[in-house]
DNA sequence: ACCGATGAGTTGATATATCAACCAGCTCGT
DNA sequence: ACGAGCTGGTTGATATATCAACTCATCGGT
């Protein structure tokens, strides 16, 4: 009476999956939040200014490298400047950056090891090896007919 | 530098799976807003009530069903309700219910076709079937570890 | 030089999710 | 009977995500 069009492995599939990921994003988010008072957008954020060793990013390269809407990351950064974690500079030419402030860098390095940790706990030990690559496999094929599909944009 | 106690292979399907689960979130989302003008929350609901035959449900067993917080539940169900899909009814003792209206069966009849189909455009043809039931597996082991560790409220 | 298009960035409105506090009634042990 | 604690439900505050509209440069062509 739902989801017609899907037989019942499909169907099956998609639902534990789909309520997996649910209820494992919701995890991570509050491991994060009550042990380092991060989200998983300002640790996502964190993780990827620290990829550049001056922990500097400009703004569309940084959406872009996320995936993000750049009103999504224009609402998100300056919510992370105002605890402090990141600072914006404008450049010269009509171009703006962020950058991770030493406040940013410092919760950053204090939340990882954590971060880390749960990660493995919650979805790489109930898995084997194998699961593993093979999650990667289905991921990377999924991900990849999203780009091909639609929406080049963003 | 950053989520450091998982080796290349970990990290790497951790990270593709997180990317992928999240645009993949988004896209559905936005098919489903788009095509139909619900949001994911919205359908989730109506095909969860619609499994019941009138319709109906207690807010507890819906919101254990759904595994959502009572009160995400109740925002949601006021929401819903300020757009004709679900009706609250109180019973005479202290139980609270949501009904389907003809409206919200409507809606959910129009939408799940097309939210098939693109469920299944999006995450079930870019795989094999090998694959789909490795997804199965994987995330019904992924689910049981969540559900074990921790939490068994809710 | 000008105009239109595009792209980066900003803003505000709205929808959604999460959290903590609260308000009944119920139940249970004393 | 009474108070402590529990459960179901509600509420409001806040954080987050999404969307549409807007500004302001820059660029290309004429």
């Amino acid at each position: 009476m739902e989801e017609r069009g899907l037989d019942d492995r499909e169907l099956h599939a998609w639902r534990s999956f789909f309520r997996m990921q649910e209820v494992l994003r919701g995890r991570i988010e509050q491991q994060l939040q009550a042990a380092n008072g991060l989200s998983n957008a300002d640790y996502t954020v964190l993780v990827a200014l620290a990829d550049d060793p001056a922990g500097r990013a400009r703004l569309v390269e940084l959406g872009r490298f996320l995936g993000w809407e750049k009103s999504r990351l224009h609402h998100q950064l300056t919510r992370m400047c105002k605890r402090g974690l990141v600072r914006r500079e404008s450049a010269a030419t009509r171009a703006m950056f962020v950058v991770l402030t030493p406040e940013g860098r410092d919760a950053l390095e204090k939340a990882a090891p954590c971060h880390a940790a749960h990660v493995r706990r919650l979805t790489i030990d109930p898995l084997t090896d194998e699961q593993i690559d093979q999650l990667a496999e289905i991921s990377t094929a999924i991900l990849a007919n999203l780009e091909a599909d639609q929406q080049p944009s963003r």
